[in-house]
RNA sequence: GGCGCUAUGGUCAAGAGGCUAAGACGUCGCCCUCUCAAGGCGAAAUCAUGGGUUCGAUUCCCAUUAGCGCUACCA
């Protein structure tokens, strides 16, 4: 029988949880469905200092707004529980101490200024600043002296010399490492808990992780983590380093590139489909020739040996036409919801609208539908559905009103609305084209004084869509100020 | 500094010894059109450099360069 394909994603909660995290969740997610697999989450909090609840909380949300579900893990539970790191120092402990029993770890009393110094002056004679073994052969008694100066060891893995050390990776190749450029690294911390590449082999091997998905920053640690499965005489996991994903200016994605964590892309009214699907194509490449994809569809173009080596930079501009797209796909109830709170924090809504107001918002906020890359654009596409107060864009948008013409386009226009209360755009160029036939003036000349007596602006949707919408009233309201305004005076 | 990874247009990328070097985003042009978008059509734009190997290298090897990562009692 195959045996079973089981992946983990193991986030630290220190902080918002980053886009990059979320594709190598994904990731994961994608190959564990694809080889009807499990995927396992598990919170690595070793860091005390720097761990959070609310940022694990953070994650969780975020993956289940991805709709990245995981098998096994923290909430769900599962065989190999618990799955917080925390939780599980008793395992860790009893490794170490097997370690020491073996003589493959000892402990290690070097206070942070003993290693500082040292590192200083291998740094001065021009070599590599690495743990150099003071405290590999203490003596039992010198153990016993440190100790009763109240010194709390850490515990350090004795790597062995000379030995090449060869990591298996899906997406690299065999990537070949000489141990003697390893320092003996520290497995336990003085307080006690494991370090990071401690815990991650120990758990891995506990939880029975068949494959080992994550980012490149991790692919240098991995030859001591090969160390420790072999001294604990682990089976090895196979390894896949996926690359980076890098800032415009080629650097590694942070704060100052705009957004980078999941919930802002949330909050700006991006759809996680889109963040999948873009996050998909960022590092992997499917077959053919196509580009939007549903998770379905992922799972089942998806192979690891389709991962690209090389990192890729976050294209802000593709999100964008990939979220478009998903946009497109929302009924007209959905993409109000989405646009809900973006247009409540603009103060055009309460949000509590019902019956003929929220009929009306509804095809107001549909005519943006089309134009919008994410939610946190709609406010901007519907502005002049809300602000019967505006000032005229420019002296060219003043000029289109000071024609000699504008009156009479103008008389004929609103006399003509009034007459008709278009309900629909058929309508709308019905009263158009007999405005058209009393002046006896062309398209543009009509319409180009209508668009900026109506919003101020030479540029916008569709006057035939805008019209019915905003009814015969606010149309005259709007007219007769833009006129005064420009200094056009018309009797009606 | 050491070790490691990476290198095809502005960006994501296909390619896996011989091709007019796909496709997408973006850019530009044209069409449509009251305008702006959207849409349709089209165009420009890429194999980092230097050595090998080979009849032939974007493709294989080696150097150089550049970018990134690791070198923590962070993960």
């Amino acid at each position: 029988m195959e045996k079973e394909v089981r992946v983990r994603f193991a986030p630290s909660p220190t902080g918002p949880f980053h886009i990059g995290g979320a594709r190598s969740a994904l990731f994961n997610y994608l190959l564990a469905k694809k080889s009807k697999g499990k995927l396992i989450l598990r919170i690595e909090d070793t860091d005390l200092e720097r761990s959070s609840r609310e940022s694990e909380e953070n994650i969780k949300a975020a993956l289940r707004w991805l709709g990245l579900d995981w098998d096994e893990g923290i909430d769900v539970g599962g065989p190999h529980a618990p799955y917080r790191q925390t939780e599980r120092l008793e395992l860790y402990r009893q490794y170490a101490q097997q370690l020491l029993a073996a003589g493959q770890a000892y402990y290690c009393y070097c206070t942070d200024e003993e290693l500082e110094a040292e590192r200083q002056s291998l740094l001065k004679e021009g070599k590599m600043p690495r743990y150099m073994g003071r405290c590999r052969d203490l003596s039992p008694e010198q153990q016993a002296a440190f100790e009763s100066e109240g010194r709390k060891p850490t515990i350090r893995f004795r790597v062995p010399e000379h030995q090449e050390i060869a990591v298996r990776d899906l997406v690299r190749g065999t990537v070949v490492f000489d141990s003697d450029n390893i320092g003996d690294f520290v497995i336990m911390k003085s307080d006690g808990l494991p370090t990071y590449n401690f815990a991650v082999v120990i758990d891995d091997h506990a939880m029975n992780i068949t494959h080992v998905i994550r980012a490149e920053e991790h692919l240098s640690n991995t030859p001591r983590q090969c160390l420790i499965y072999d001294a604990l005489n682990f089976p090895q996991p196979v390894f896949g380093h996926i690359s980076l994903i890098l800032g415009k200016d080629h650097t590694k994605m942070s704060k100052r590139h705009g957004a980078t964590s999941v919930d802002q892309y949330r909050r700006l009214g991006y759809l996680p489909e889109a963040i999948v699907n873009f996050l998909a194509l960022l590092g992997w490449a499917p077959p053919g020739e196509q580009e939007i994809f549903s998770k379905d569809e992922l799972i089942a173009a998806f192979s690891m040996d389709r991962v690209a080596k090389n990192p890729a930079v976050f294209d802000l501009d593709k999100l964008n036409w990939i979220d478009q797209h998903y946009i497109r796909r929302l009924s007209v109830e959905e993409f109000y919801e989405l646009a809900k709170p973006h247009l409540r924090e603009k103060g055009y809504i309460t949000g509590r609208e019902t019956g003929k107001e929220l009929e009306w918002l509804q095809r107001v906020t549909a005519t943006a539908q089309e134009h919008v890359a994410y939610g946190a654009q709609i406010p901007a596409a519907v502005s002049l559905y809300f602000e019967d107060e505006f000032p005229l864009e420019d002296e060219e948008a003043k000029a289109v009103l000071c024609d000699p013409a504008v009156p009479a386009v103008m008389e004929n226009f609103l006399r003509e609305l009034a007459k008709a209360e278009p309900e629909d755009a058929p309508s709308v160029k019905a009263v158009f084209k007999t405005v058209q036939k009393a002046t006896g003036l062309k398209g543009k000349a009509v319409f180009m004084p209508v668009r900026v007596a109506l919003t101020g602006k030479q540029h916008g949707p569709e006057l035939a869509a805008i019209i019915p919408l905003l009814g015969e009233k606010r149309c005259r309201k709007r007219i007769e100020a833009s006129l005064a305004k420009a200094g056009v005076k018309v009797n009606f």
